[in-house]
DNA sequence: CTGAAAGCGCTAACAG
DNA sequence: CTGTTAGCGCTTTCAG
């Protein structure tokens, strides 16, 4: 901008508002340096940008796991919202883990992120990390998993209503020992059993104790928790699984033992991953809509960046939807 | 700082030293400025040590596709071994496209990174957005595709060793007819077309030319292409896919059709993507140890952002390895 | 419409 | 070991 500013005989302070379409500035004056600029290749430097406006342009996005594709889903409607704005995405990953998850906020805290989107690791009711951001008032809006008892922006599904769907479309396809392989403790593992449970009630359903298995996120605790379902007697004739990496795993624990799926044992899982079409059977779901999940967190978090008090938290609910495959089908 | 520097009283560049535990302060003094920065709550400012230091801590990962978890892995990898260095990393999405993967560059600069990792959309020859980088001396390492005639660090597989390995594979599996969906052309693509001209050659076998077929990077690609080669008479009894996704797009055409996979036709692809084991039939594959991509351009990039002379380009090529499934299991 | 002054929060280089 | 001086590249504020 110096050089700019010598070779045109201007001051840097016109440079400055004419490449940044300053309304006080000449058109002609523009034109100038906007010309010569390009002429020497000239770079904004958005770091001393930054330190002079307090505003990054960037957004922090901290998940639990990118190798699970309904996150990476998600980033990429993230992204999709956020780039038109010329914000940048800087993804964390907390590997599902309470601590990192924390230390990578303290990180994107210090360069300063405009604000952040976190589908939390935290476990349920420690909701300590948020009440200190909002304290700090960096905009946040949470996303998939809602911490008990925070009041903050959210944006995901109904947990409970993902488990009362999954568990009736079992119940419709004649199931009637259901089982269900559990999440964690946080609030999507506890939303969905709350909705299984509250479906197999409805129905006049019945199952014991030992149907409910806990599992993690990932296939190989599915194929782990089917193994042990397998060995109950009388053995479950439906599974619901907490989500689509859990259900991959248990079909094949299924498979392994020469069962039917859906005869033998129907299951059904959650999250609509993008390959759940192309497995061992292919595999009914609980639609999310990962990526719309994504660009409504963007939305919302973009509208708290330009407020300039705080709004009231605001939740917004997306609607689950049955998505019926193979693995479910029995009628 | 200046708080602190106040309240012990003494100059803000000492509590400067102190808090970087720069060697000349006395352990004293670095203690007391230590614990009265904790007490305070005291955050560094990145943005403003960036801008003194030129040096920001941000490594770029550009990637053709987050969704392919492929990438996933190498970006994982990446990270495993940034991080503790205490950098923090900047995943940009170039979609496949060349020129949305300059755009992502242009701002990753502009943000001042200290290096790049690129898996490059680029078509192959065209060369020119890393020529730039060069002369504007930013260290970066290219993995996965390596565009023709340059002369840079890259981290990946011979490709045509993987097209080799997987073709002879189908070839002991007592395949005669073997086709080939090809990636699109780039280095990967090409190569793996390549090893698998290569490997036919040495076994004195000849494909028509129809028994090569163009997809892209996805699944629905597979399938499309597959559906092709059905069509095809006689019907081709292997085929090697550009990688897995298009093999598991492939390999639900096949059974779309009433075939057996392997038996009718067996299928092979190539990256060992986390799901292979839990498809429709489990996939072989050439196994590219994703991982081990991601942590090897890592330290090659540390190094280069060390040296001060930039060192002489190295490429370093991770073998591939077969693993095979039951979708090529014919013996 | 243009520009001078002051400063964002921190550090390199050097002097004491 | 401690402190002073002079920026890093840009923007905000306000006076012309």
């Amino acid at each position: 901008m110096k050089d700019i500013a010598r070779d045109l005989g201007v001051s840097l302070m016109t440079v400055s508002k004419a490449l940044r379409n300053h309304s006080d500035i000449s058109e002609q004056t523009r034109k100038r340096v906007l010309k010569h600029a390009r002429q020497l290749g000239y770079q904004p430097n958005w770091i001393a940008r930054s330190l002079a406006t307090r505003r990054t342009y960037v957004v922090g996005l901290v998940i639990p796991d990118l190798m699970h594709s309904f996150f990476a889903e998600v980033a990429k409607g993230v992204a999709r919202k956020f780039e038109p704005l010329g914000y940048q995405i800087v993804i964390s990953n907390s590997e599902e883990k309470a601590e990192v998850e924390e230390r990578q906020i303290e990180l994107l805290l210090a360069r300063s992120v405009d604000g952040l989107i976190v589908a939390s690791a935290q476990a349920n009711g420690r909701s300590g990390l948020f009440q200190t951001l909002r304290a700090r008032k960096v905009p946040f809006v949470l996303i998939d998993r809602l911490p008990a008892g925070l009041g903050a922006h959210y944006v995901g599904v109904n947990d409970e209503e993902i488990g009362v769907l999954a568990t009736e479309h079992l119940i419709e396809q004649g199931c009637r020992r259901i089982a269900h392989i559990r999440g964690p403790a946080i609030s999507t593992g506890i939303g969905r059993l709350r909705g299984y449970r509250r479906a197999q009630a409805k129905h006049g359903l019945k199952a014991p104790p030992e149907y409910v298995v806990s599992g993690r996120h990932d296939d190989p605790s599915g194929y782990e928790a089917m193994r042990d379902l397998l060995r109950l007697n009388p053995r479950p004739d439906g599974v619901f699984c907490y989500n689509d990496p859990v259900a991959a795993g248990a079909i094949k624990a299924v498979l392994e033992a020469g069962l039917n799926v859906p005869h033998d044992l129907a299951i059904i899982g959650a999250g609509n991953v993008h390959y759940s079409d192309l497995l061992r059977v292919p595999l009914s779901t609980v639609d999310q809509s990962s990526s719309l999940i994504g660009e409504t967190a963007a939305d919302l978090l973009a509208q708290c960046m330009e407020a300039k008090t705080q709004p009231t938290p605001k939740r917004i609910w997306i609607p689950p939807r049955l998505v019926v495959r193979e693995s479910s089908r029995r009628i």
